[in-house]
DNA sequence: TCAAGTTACGAAAGCGGTTGCGTGAATTTG
DNA sequence: CAAATTCACGCAACCGCTTTCGTAACTTGA
């Protein structure tokens, strides 16, 4: 592999002119940085990685945490698409990234603290916000850059984020079913620990009240864990006296599972029911009826997260910003108008 | 951040002395290193990564290659899983790793080609193997180490891998269904160009000539690109008119489709239609019935293909080896005895 | 024409580690 | 007990690049 004076041998001149050259700093003259361009396409010549970071003292790295085991196991597709989205503008940027992850918070934490220390990284991307997480603590006590993707919960005002406006998408999801003559809607969520769940709850409360549409609480249903057909919560729901005509389901997982749970109740799929979902995954084309659901970007949602953290790192005194990514209803088959 | 001689300065030795304390070098005595460990833990010293790196010319970092742009949207929860293995065996043995991908084949060979000039990365791992790929052509003539998941081609007999045994996963899969009484067997691929569809392919075939039954060239179905549950080629399957009792799919994907399509048709899934398939991913437990799977340890395939690319960045002359990562047939409701 | 000011570049000191070599002290050997 | 080893550690060069500072050479103005 050629090294700085390799080239500055072969164009006649010094190390540090070459660095020079590099970085187009003004004091050297257009003859000579191209008597150097053209030595360092002909030796193939790429500045070395480690000794430039050393210098600098700055790893242009940072980790990207994955929750610990597989706490939320069905939000795979969207955690790849982002992880997708931040390498993209990585590689772009000539930055790297690195995969954290353990499993548990106390081995997730020790890796970060290990990094921090050992100066690998100067940041993170959290592909999950949650309450009271340990690792957040961590970085907030030392003040070590990190960017969220989700929002943060009130307690981390000043974090930077990036995250769909889920309150509003959510809002015109249901607004969507009410528009279609819907009256009774429900609300399915799966853990309400997730602060997008949270919004989507909000979201779905806000467009009944701004409908006039009496809130009954036998609609809205939370589903913990890893779920599965046989749900019970989803079945008392759907065989309540006067069971919605609508329901709202904060990803598509649960939207699949609902139309499964009508089926053996005997419900069709939108004729009896209308089903809205988020996160427009792979499973929206795969259920029978397709599914009417929110895309919320993931991959952009992963771009603009590495775009928040390498502006930062260049930039340390800029201030927190929080990025809305747009979301798009897309609109298939399993909502229907009420006859 | 405590440098090695603020550690040095601390504990009263050359800063040497305090490098070889961390490899542990024989020709420290065990009461200097003593010493040295306590000021280390004081100071909560982690080497310098970058400065480590430059000094041993080990960068201990690899690549992790994602096939450009979503040319296989439906192995994302595979993908996941094996990034999610990668992750923890580096975390574990203090490697970093970086996510490489691009919107085309072009792109990712040029971030590849700069990363390996500039020593960002000592090898790297694909998450795919495909024929005729430009940048392991790259890789090979430039005799760059790295580590397929999937199996290599045939072309590719010396490189260094780790897969399942699809053949004999299929093939036990057949011999299940076979095993249940069924002998009008179909089988439905993805796009064959990935090597463990083949794989599976072969192994369906296997089991069908080990128990002397014909094969029927009309059973068996490929299907191309994103599927929908309006598949003609799977309709067409469905509507023969000695049509399977069983079908044998190469994914998860695959059965959901397959299962909307014969809910479409009338036909009863376990009862008038088994169906097996691999991945064991989410949708086996979403769809409906619950699908009879093939668990391939996608955790396991990521663990073991960092386990061998470290092992062969530290020791570069081992030879190529072939990890083989066992499987495990998941029986739930999709698959019942012919009546 | 000469002092002052630019311009264009090189020397060298880091960045934070690792490691070959040298050496005084402690230990063993004859 | 002197000589020969061995032990335990420090010195300093080096990894490849950046950047401050210094200085020739060249330009400018009076």
């Amino acid at each position: 592999m050629a090294t700085i004076s390799d080239v500055a041998k072969l164009a006649g001149v010094s190390p540090s002119t070459v660095s020079r050259t590099c970085s187009n700093h003004p004091s050297i003259s257009r003859r000579t940085k191209e008597r150097v361009r053209k030595a360092m396409t002909e030796l193939g010549y790429e500045p070395n990685f480690q000794a430039t970071s050393l210098a600098t003292q700055n790893s242009k790295t940072f980790g990207i945490l994955l929750p610990s085991s597989d706490y939320d196991v069905y939000q795979k597709s969207f955690y790849l698409e982002a992880i997708r989205g931040i390498g993209l503008f990585c590689n772009q940027k000539q930055y790297m990234n690195t995969i954290i992850t353990g499993q548990n918070d106390e081995e997730l934490l020790q890796t970060v603290q290990s990094m921090v220390k050992g100066g690998r990284v100067e940041g993170f991307i959290l592909l999950y916000s949650r309450h009271d997480d340990p690792v957040i603590k961590y970085l907030n006590s030392e003040g070590i850059l990190y960017v969220l993707i989700g929002k943060a919960s009130k307690d981390l005002s000043d974090a930077i984020y990036v995250d769909n406006d889920n309150i509003q998408a959510s809002r015109e999801l249901t607004n969507l079913l009410i528009s279609k003559g819907h009256k009774k809607i429900g609300y399915i969520s799966s853990d309400s620990e997730y602060n997008f769940s949270q919004d989507r709850k909000s979201g779905y409360m806000l467009a009944l009240t701004e409908n006039s549409i009496p809130m009954n609480s036998q609609y809205i249903v939370e589903c913990a864990g890893i779920p599965d057909y046989n749900n019970g919560k989803i079945k008392e729901l759907l065989t309540l006296e006067d069971r919605p005509t609508a329901i709202v389901t904060s990803d598509d997982v649960l939207a699949t599972l609902l139309i499964s749970t009508a089926y053996t109740l005997g419900l069709k799929v939108p004729d009896d029911l209308s089903v809205a979902s988020f996160n427009d995954s792979l499973l929206s084309h795969l259920s029978h009826p397709q599914l009417t659901s929110v895309d919320i970007n993931a991959l952009q949602l992963g771009i603009e997260a590495a775009s928040q953290i390498i502006n930062h790192i260049e930039n340390p005194d800029l201030l927190a910003t929080k990025i809305i990514v747009p979301h798009r209803i897309v609109e298939r088959e399993s909502c229907t108008s009420l006859k």
